[in-house]
DNA sequence: CCAGACGTTGTT
DNA sequence: GTCTGG
DNA sequence: CCAGACGTTGTT
DNA sequence: GTCTGG
């Protein structure tokens, strides 16, 4: 699946990548994003006078609040929707219809347990392309805050089987957007479920290393986090 | 019809 | 063991 | 996802 | 909001 990850380019960068029109919340470089944490994303926003969407870089919060929840408490929760059921849960449906996003990412981690001075340990591994940035498939929503009346944006990461290659570290793992589908899967004016479905794409050739446990703590940041640790445990 | 749920992950 | 916070 | 907390009363 | 269960 995908519990914690790595974002770090610029503003600049995804403006340039993506062709952002609107920046409504700028990118922050964060190598240790956890569920609740603000994560960087790309949508397609419907103008009030119908023309184009316009592309816009925004920062939802990690884990998926309905628009019908009574409350944000259950946030911490949907971080991940499942690519074979997101169609009919309902707390996905209309995300999938309507409220499609890209969300840019270096890569993610994954923990396996580890036996070490006769303890478990859990220990991370960085899961990322060999190039280029890794553009998971995501979902939004708004929530609207019932005493102030404050809204609230929200996404979650799509997840598929895992991989065969990456199947000994985890047996889930999120899904990608290829380029030349990136138009169609924020559109959010293509609202058949059945359209937005085959733009799912597997990650191909990860590259896996053995990180530190830092980043097992969420309040250690910093790019040291993703780098291979020589120390490399048999799993 | 109304009431109530609505999710994923890992672990056991 | 299970929930909350980050 | 992992780490860390998990509670009440009365008194200061 | 929308689906399922009763």
């Amino acid at each position: 699946m995908c519990g914690r990850f790595a974002a770090s380019a610029s503003t600049e960068d995804l403006i340039d990548l993506f062709g952002i029109e609107e920046v409504a919340d700028p990118a922050v470089a964060s190598y240790n994003l956890a569920p609740t944490d603000p994560i960087p994303a790309v949508l397609d926003r419907l103008e009030a006078d119908a023309g184009a969407p316009m592309r816009t870089l925004v920062s939802p919060r990690w884990g998926l609040i309905p628009s019908w929840a009574k409350d944000p408490s259950g946030a911490a929760r949907l971080i991940n929707a499942r690519a074979e059921t997101i169609a009919t849960k309902r707390s996905f449906s209309g995300s999938l219809s309507r409220r499609r996003c890209l969300i840019p990412a270096d890569g993610y981690y994954e923990w396996t347990p580890k036996v070490e001075s006769g303890r478990t340990v859990k220990q991370p591994w960085f899961l990322h392309p060999r190039e280029g940035l890794f553009v998971m498939a995501g979902l939004y929503a708004w929530w609207r805050e019932p005493g102030t009346g404050a809204w609230l944006l929200t996404a979650t990461i799509i997840t598929t089987q895992a991989s065969d290659a990456l199947g000994h570290i985890h047996d889930r793992m999120p899904m990608t957007i290829a380029p030349a589908d990136w138009d169609a899967w924020l559109d959010p004016r293509l609202t058949e479920s059945q359209c937005a479905l085959p733009l799912l794409a597997t990650p191909e050739d990860l590259s896996v290393h053995a990180v530190s446990r830092a980043v097992n703590r969420v309040a250690n940041n910093g790019p040291e986090l993703v780098l291979p640790v020589a120390d490399v445990p048999a799993t």
